[in-house]
DNA sequence: CGATTGACTGACC
DNA sequence: AGGTCAGCCAATC
């Protein structure tokens, strides 16, 4: 009875630490709507913690889905993307965010017209 | 297995 | 106003 309890418990908790930051960001940024750009620490946010916003970056560079993770659609609160993620050069950015719909001006987005609107905010 | 780092952010000086 | 520092958690070496 007790046992059985705990042990479920036990089980649930278990599942619950193997869907953990990883999985749960690479959730998030995969709702990142078309059109829209999310901050590291918004998506930290939305995965459960704020302060994962350096995991987050973790995530994004582990990328195992790069098909399915639009990682160019996370950028830094101020809109541009950072300076190590430039993969392929700045410039691929700005390419797979404009095919997007989102304007990319000077080299970073428009934060306050782009950025997804999320409950955190 | 312990120390280091890392695609960030916010606060402080 | 701008640069520096510390903090956060997990993966990597």
């Amino acid at each position: 009875m007790m046992e059985s309890v705990q042990l479920e418990e036990m089980e649930q908790k278990q599942a619950d630490h193997q869907k953990n930051s990883f999985e749960r960001i690479y959730d998030v940024v995969r709702q990142i709507p078309r059109g829209k750009v999310a901050s590291y620490g918004q998506v930290a946010a939305l995965a459960g913690n704020r302060k994962w916003s350096r995991v987050v970056g973790y995530a994004l560079h582990a990328n195992p889905d790069e098909n399915n993770i639009p990682c160019y659609r996370v950028v830094t609160k101020e809109g541009y993307v950072s300076a190590a993620f430039a993969f392929g050069g700045g410039n691929r950015q700005a390419q797979l965010l404009e095919a997007d719909g989102v304007e990319f001006v000077d080299g970073h987005v428009d934060m306050e017209k782009y950025q997804w609107e999320t409950p955190w905010i």
